[in-house]
DNA sequence: CGTCCGTTTGATCTTACTCAAAGGGCGTGG
DNA sequence: CCACGCCCTTTGAGTAAGATCAAACGGACG
């Protein structure tokens, strides 16, 4: 599933401060490098992970190299559980990730939550789904930066852990249009960028409103 | 909920085969004339469904009207299960179409089949996901005319419920673009319409070739 | 200091959208 | 039984939003 030298283990102990109640002990707790697999396309999905620290893309490719990311996961959060017996997407470490990992066993103990976070995760798709189908290019990054925002606990600085590539694949946009988008929103002062990566959201409810 | 003039109540025995099997006893079994309403956002969230003839569609609004499809649902299939104590979507019925209400008890009783179908729901979506945000028109006319195919049972005779601009919104595309797009696929030969709603796939293997 | 990678900006092109009008099937009413 | 109107679908012409291709910028790091 994974190869040794992408993870070290830890043990339980040394898991940070998670914003998000656990759902039980986890199995154990691995650390990525930026850029390392997860899971992959075909991959036993025998496991569900929670984030302590890092931020985690799942995404699907198409046989020419298209890209669709599925979901982004920041600290706290959960993903990993697919429906079938293997995997049909990849997951990679955005940034340097801590994941606490839980294995068949706390699956079956918690089934009730699992129904909720798939739940949640259908509604978060199919939300997307809206997104991505019927809104412009300025209303997908509004409707991205609102919901990233709120995720982070609605402060007004946002700190992007994913590239403007990341962001492109999981808004069905291109590279320039993204960077394009972003500067148009800068020049109307709805936000200000401090870097590339970190953006100050000078009007909250201007953005908003951008989302329709 | 719903009009009592919408539905006419019925006996559970007179329910039809269920390609599928029922989870359970249906609460009570109801009609729906084409177009109304099942559900509609902000409705309670307190019960499923499983469709015994006809079809549905399930989609969210935007405040100016443009309308995303976010699934269809054909005989045996389930559906109305939503992360939430109230809907976020609209369900209507394409078709006259016969359901088998299932209630809160039965959610309670079946929670471990929801799982399995939130999570289905679930890869669905996110499935879609990948064909509105990085597929072009063709792409998703064939892709969608596949999967109704397989759900159907997988003949080259497919029968569409729902109407192009159906189609267009579950698509993200327009009714002119579905529309040009079938007779384009009309022209090289993919497919034959009997009617408009009427399909026959004449090369099933090149339909396959063009979803990618 | 120079290279590399991610990002931004510019010019042009293409796909799908918009606006418009013409079929075509079906039900209703004369 | 035919005519009319309605709704859905198709087709056409022009447009616009975003993609593509290309190059410059800028910060990080060796």
């Amino acid at each position: 599933m994974y190869a040794a030298a992408q993870i070290q283990q830890q043990s339980f102990e040394q898991a940070e401060h998670l914003p998000q109640a656990q759902v039980s002990r986890p199995h154990l707790v691995a650390t990525y490098k930026a850029g390392r697999e997860i899971y992959a396309e075909g991959d036993l999905n025998d496991k569900f992970y929670q984030i302590s620290a890092g931020a985690v893309r799942v995404y699907r490719l198409l046989s020419d190299g298209r890209r669709q990311v599925v979901s982004f996961h920041l600290p706290g959060e959960m993903f990993g559980f697919e429906a079938g017996s293997n995997h049909s997407f990849f997951a990679e470490a955005i940034t340097e990730t801590t994941l606490a990992v839980f294995g068949r066993r706390q699956m079956q103990e918690r089934s009730r939550d699992l129904l909720a976070l798939a739940l949640t995760g259908m509604a978060r798709a199919q939300q997307h789904l809206l997104v991505i189908g019927r809104q412009c290019a300025v209303e997908r990054i509004a409707a991205f930066l609102v919901d990233l925002c709120e995720r982070q606990g609605g402060g007004r600085l946002l700190r992007l852990p994913m590239s403007r590539q990341d962001i492109a694949d999981y808004l069905g946009l291109t590279i320039e249009t993204v960077s394009r988008v972003v500067t148009q929103l800068k020049e109307r002062s709805v936000i200000a960028l401090r870097d590339a990566r970190t953006i100050d959201i000078v009007k909250p409810d201007a953005l908003r409103l951008l989302c329709n």
